[in-house]
RNA sequence: GGUCCGUUCGUCUAGGGGUUAGGACGUAUCCCUUUCACGGAUAAAACACGGGUUCGAUUCCCGUACGGACUACCA
């Protein structure tokens, strides 16, 4: 038997989860639960000048409105807890003093000052890649330079030190990835990263390798632009003497900008209308607001299938899946090495496909909750109409609301367009008599059919053509010149209200023969 | 600049040495229809370029171009 497939989600607690980052979540959570393993969420809060109140929490419920929520979290720890790095803070010193030991590490001194002047020295020396590497380790104050009793002596006196790894002049790193095969890398274009911040706290690199160990993770799926630190990663697991543990790599393409060039950032939902992050957020700091999938009207389901989409596909020409069918389907060998350019389009048809299959019950409290809020009140059997007419021609949930104004509120003026090029002396002449009819009293209910009726023999008594009229019909009852089923529209109003607006109709708009 | 990754319709993609290069979104047209949608049908639309290898390359190899990521005591 094979060992239990572990994986981990670990974001940085430094704002709203991107959708980038989510589609990492749900492709982590797919596998996981595809090879009947574990999904973990690890929060990565190395950084203290980062961390954004609020920002855990949002990720969580971001999780939990997927339906992707972790089996082992900060707030569901399991054997390997704790799973905040802020609070494994006392563990990652003895693992970074290891490799010191070992000699694959060591102490380094140097002021920002400093390291800014190697820099300039070496940028005028004409290096191309100026870095702490293993040839100008021998120029910097640390302990492969300082004297024994130096260093000794520096470290008692608490001289502000990192730890930076000891990597290897010349060595081909080899590493396999899922998704992009064997790439190869020369240590000698690596440089001595910083294990361990002044601060005490490790970076990103010492904390993520030691983390992964000790929580048991088998398989590292993350974004693309890990890719260039994959080999320092491959090489720490070989100082450790980890390797036959090392868990297996696959880094996931990423998401671009929908115009072509490059990542996609907050900053390109603002400019094209359409959210980058799960849930709405607020920065606690700037103010600043973002808009997100789930207040932007887009179902859980429907964002879920989009997602998964990006970058992802079955292999066959299924388009519709629910998480558990996702589950079912879903292989790492599937996923594509190309980025992905973010198309909203997309999200809104599969939004639209969710939406109507949605329970009638479901559809309806989506228009009540609206009317609510605006403070209409909509008799259930006019709200399950209403919906009826609409669930084939919404894209979101506040359509319904937005989309049945006209039957809530009578119109007050009227598309000037369509009343120059529809309303004439016909129609008025026809829903003058019709309108008279409904306000006499029907003996009938109204309902389309009758309604109808009553129009076509009204026209006929009048020798009036209905094709001619109905679109001012449809302008004098609704204001509007397209829309719903005009007779379902007069059935929903009834007859009072129609002849109502009828009559407001005659008295405004000008006849133009 | 350097290192690494990538490149099939506008977009998401299937495919893979011999195919009419398939599907979906979007777009257009037609049908349905009182309008608009829905639905149905149809159409336009792609293998980045140049060399190899091969009987044959979109598919394999090498270059070029283009795009992207990384290049912090950030993750």
């Amino acid at each position: 038997m094979t060992k239990e497939v572990r994986v981990r989600f670990a974001p940085s607690p430094t704002g709203a989860l991107h959708i980038g980052g989510l589609r990492t979540a749900l492709y982590n959570y797919l596998f996981a639960k595809k090879m009947g393993g574990k999904f973990i969420l690890r929060i990565e809060d190395t950084d203290q000048t980062r961390f954004v109140p609020g920002a855990e929490e949002y990720i969580q419920e971001s999780l939990d409105w997927l339906g992707i929520s972790p089996d082992e979290s900060p707030w569901k720890p399991g054997s390997v807890a704790p799973y905040r790095q802020s609070e494994r803070k006392a563990s990652y010193m003895q693992y970074a003093l290891e490799l010191v030991e070992k000699g694959h590490a060591y102490y380094a001194f140097d002021t920002a000052e400093e390291l800014e002047a190697m820099r300039e020295r070496l940028t005028a020396a004409r290096v191309l890649q100026p870095q702490y590497n293993s040839i100008t380790r021998s120029q910097m104050k640390n302990s492969l330079t300082l004297s024994g009793a130096e260093l000794k002596e520096r470290l008692a006196s608490g001289d502000p030190y990192v730890i930076r790894a000891k990597l290897p002049l010349k060595e081909e790193v080899r590493l396999h990835d899922l998704i992009r095969g064997w790439v190869m890398v020369h240590s000698s274009t690596l440089d001595d990263k910083v294990l361990m911040k002044s601060d005490g706290m490790p970076t990103y690199h010492l904390a993520n390798i030691v983390d992964d160990h000790l929580m048991g993770i088998t398989h590292v799926i993350r974004g693309e632009e890990w890719l260039p630190s994959a080999p320092l990663h491959v090489l720490l697991y070989r100082f450790f003497g980890w390797e036959d543990t090392m868990p297996q790599f696959a880094h996931l393409p990423l998401l671009l900008k929908p115009d072509g060039n490059g990542k996609l950032s907050k900053r390109d939902g603002d400019k094209l209308g359409f959210p980058v992050f799960p849930l709405n957020w607020v920065d606690p700091f700037s103010g600043e607001k973002s808009s997100g999938f789930r207040e932007n009207g887009y179902l859980q389901e429907a964002l879920l299938n989009f997602l998964a989409f990006l970058g992802w596909n079955p292999g066959d020409e299924r388009e519709i899946f629910s998480l558990e069918e996702l589950v079912e389907a879903f292989s790492i060998e599937r996923i594509g090495k190309s980025g992905t350019k973010f198309d909203i389009a997309k999200a809104k048809w599969l939004n639209e496909h969710y939406l109507r299959s949605s329970s009638q019950v479901q559809l309806i409290s989506y228009l009540q909750k609206d009317a609510d809020a605006a403070g209409v009140a909509i008799a259930q059997e006019k709200a399950a109409a209403i919906v009826a007419l609409l669930r084939e021609r919404v894209t979101f949930p506040a359509d319904f609301w937005r989309d049945s104004q006209f039957l809530h509120q009578a119109p007050s003026d009227f598309d000037p367009e369509v009343a120059t090029k529809k309303w004439n002396g016909d129609a008025a002449t026809l829903l003058q008599a019709y309108a008279q009819t409904l306000e006499s009293g029907l003996p009938a209910p109204f309902d389309a059919a009758s309604a109808k009726a009553l129009l076509e023999s009204t026209a006929e008594a009048n020798g009036i053509k209905l094709g001619k009229v109905m679109q001012a019909a449809r302008l004098a009852v609704t204001g509007l010149g397209a829309g719903l089923d005009l007779m379902e529209v007069f059935a929903i109003l009834g007859p009072q209200e129609v002849a109502k607006r009828i009559r407001f109709a005659l008295d405004t708009l000008a006849i133009v023969d």
